[in-house]
DNA sequence: GAGTGGTCTAGACCACTGT
DNA sequence: CAGTGGTCTAGACCACTCT
């Protein structure tokens, strides 16, 4: 293990006090000559661990003010897969959710392929149906793990969906989506008024802090109705 | 137009280098030293943007050696969609792809929404499968700008498939990716050896050179066989 | 061994913006 | 107007690696 530079040093630092939550969206980070105070180096290698984060949107920067924590950092991910609510709204129709089931077990050996750096500890197991306007839009079944957050076994999830739940209380490090085609079988079907076995798109998410696991999610979209979208060019400025 | 800084001046003058085609991959750029001499500025700001370039990987950075243009840009897409030929290799099964259909005709009225970008100019429309094994593996029908890339009317597509061919030959800046599910049709049905109406994966890709589009390609994968991955975590080190 | 990139310094000037 | 970030300089030392 070679020494990581102290820009790099400074840079995980702050990405660890923002991402675990300590500094929360809104909150201004310490000034380029506090930082540069702080780790006796120069302002010059603070900017440039800030300029990365800046980068990367998980801070804003503005002259006279300071640098500050941007909101969530989810809406950064490689696929801009916005969140179910804001998904709905953007069709302008009106979004409900409900819980289908709920079930809280532990993890067996099945889990860890499925969600990969979980331990034996407590799963809690959800279903829950997004709708939009008079049709169901998207069903979600998800695995949290409540190592990462035990606060989820109390939470009802009646105002707020588990996934904006998750997103405002277990910031991840690492996310992963894997997208398929796949015929939507029978339980599912009946979940979303469709017909079993016309094409369905799955999109899983797994999501790390650190190397342990936080959730597991499958969202299933009725084929046709939904896209994803990717756009992008070479080192964007 | 407030004066870009010079990093990022230096930046896009030498990613305009590679994205031309003008440095190829492999090629050597020009030393830090000797870009300072050539912008007049100290070696910090040619380090700058040479090290944005390498965290873009569209170079690659040697001591004593240099710095190299890396292989075609594409492998850095958002959604790592690998060449067809290296996906099906990848499986270890025999690769092999034929043309189905090809035309040329002029762009309508009908194309500039599927292209975005195109003049009235001529396009090249292809349709070629993808073998593994004995088994299709994928259908691609492709419109090719021919004012993005003229040499496309006289290349046989016998020795190499076009999306490989475009990515050695066109370069593109920026590129857009729609993932969808949908039931397979009539006609792609036979082609891929499938039942019409069952699940198929789609995936759309558009890219273009600055603001002239270059291709528009449909991929459609057989469900249950294809998944998409995207690995993420925030401000990449 | 020599030449490259990786990192860092201790300054500097400027533009912007909040007060 | 004052304080912040944005940018740049002209050095420096070191690690690595190619020859």
């Amino acid at each position: 293990m070679t020494a990581p530079s102290l820009h790099a040093r400074i840079l995980a630092d702050i990405e660890g006090h923002i991402l675990s939550g300590e500094w929360p969206p809104g909150h201004r980070i310490p000034f380029e000559h506090e930082l540069s105070a702080k780790y006796a180096c120069s302002r010059m290698t603070v900017n440039k661990a800030l300029t990365q984060l800046a980068k990367a949107k998980l801070i804003e920067r503005r002259r006279k003010a300071g640098s500050f924590v941007t909101r969530p950092p989810s809406r950064s991910a490689v696929l801009d897969i916005p969140d179910i609510k804001t998904e709905v709204e953007a069709l302008g129709l009106p979004y409900r959710f409900e819980i289908l089931s709920r079930r809280k077990r532990r993890a067996g050996r099945d889990d860890s392929t499925r969600l990969e750096g979980v331990g034996a500890g407590p799963l809690l197991e959800l279903v829950c149906r997004h709708w939009a306007g008079a049709r169901p839009f998207c069903l979600e079944e998800r695995l949290i793990n409540l190592v990462s957050a035990p606060e989820a076994e109390a939470e009802p999830f009646i105002e707020v969906a588990p996934g904006a739940w998750l997103l405002a209380r277990a910031p991840w490090t690492a996310a992963e989506h894997r997208i398929r085609a796949r015929a939507v079988g029978k339980r599912p079907a009946e979940w979303l008024g469709i017909v079993a076995g016309s094409p369905g798109l799955f999109i899983e998410r797994r999501t790390w802090a650190g190397d342990v696991a936080v959730t597991f999610v499958v969202l299933t979209y009725p084929g046709e109705g939904h896209e994803l979208v990717a756009r992008f060019s070479p080192s964007q400025r």
